[in-house]
DNA sequence: TGACTTCTTGCAAATCATTCTCATAATCAA
DNA sequence: TTGATTATGAGAATGATTTGCAAGAAGTCA
């Protein structure tokens, strides 16, 4: 049993915990979520659950984003012009690079960077709710 | 005349100049933008065209906006959960507070912040080709 | 375990913002 | 004005995401 298995175990049981049924597409997703190293978007999610189980649909594979995006298990990020991209909520914030020829996504953080948007926006009499950073880049000549 | 109608006059003829077509409908998307103090979308956009020229159609403005975004005097910009919103390029770069109760969008710019950014891409081996920021905020309590 | 209530699912149809097709109309250079 | 080229309107097409609905599971309680 490797790490994202466990990873499955605890999320099942603190969902099951919270009132959330336990389904086997439920469970399909979360196996991919907890598998997956990159950052997939709605389609690649289905084709990967279809692969532990034939029978999930897209729409439940969106249904179930929602939820588990409001049980604060996965993220959604939307990128410029594409499709949004998933990941489990399990590692700090974090940013990202994306890198403009290739797609790859890089996570980063700085927190000099959020000190500063929190005062920025101290500043206007606002504060910050949740933020969204991306830097669109390109590999150094 | 105005200060927004001299913009206007300015940004016609430098379309002109660079081959662009002068329409009635390109003039009227024009001389909305430039009276534009707010952050519209392409339907809002398309409602205040209308009032010049009641022939303006959704799709013209879509294309027309395109073009604009080609030739650098409109910006687009996504925030989450909701149509594009264009503004015209003339301001100095700057990223956006959104207000999540209003939707108000407020503009601000940090040098620290893009120097920081820039640090940090480099950091992984890349340069900033364009970024996006936003912060999603609420008014102080 | 069986019976029930309530939530989930798959499928297909519906949305929403945006883009495209194509026949017609307008722009601009000569 | 004329002609070559590009722009436009109307509506159909697209792509991602959501939804309505009938049928199928989950969790509950006896």
């Amino acid at each position: 049993m490797n790490e994202a298995d466990e990873k499955v175990g605890e999320l099942e049981e603190a969902l099951r915990a919270r009132g959330v049924r336990m389904t086997r597409q439920r469970a399909a997703l979360l196996t991919v979520l907890a598998n997956a190293e990159d950052h997939p978007d709605a389609n690649e999610l289905h084709r990967r659950a279809r692969e532990i189980d034939p029978s999930v649909s897209l729409a439940t594979v969106y249904r179930t984003l929602s939820l588990l995006q409001d049980q604060s298990v996965v993220q959604r990020h939307v990128f410029e012009g594409a499709p949004a991209r998933f990941e489990t909520a399990d590692a700090p914030h974090h940013d990202h690079i994306i890198d403009l020829d290739t797609g790859d996504v890089i996570e980063f953080c700085s927190d000099r960077i959020e000190r500063l948007q929190a005062e920025i926006a101290a500043e206007h009499g606002y504060e910050v709710v949740h933020h969204r950073m991306e830097l669109y880049c390109r590999k150094k000549g």
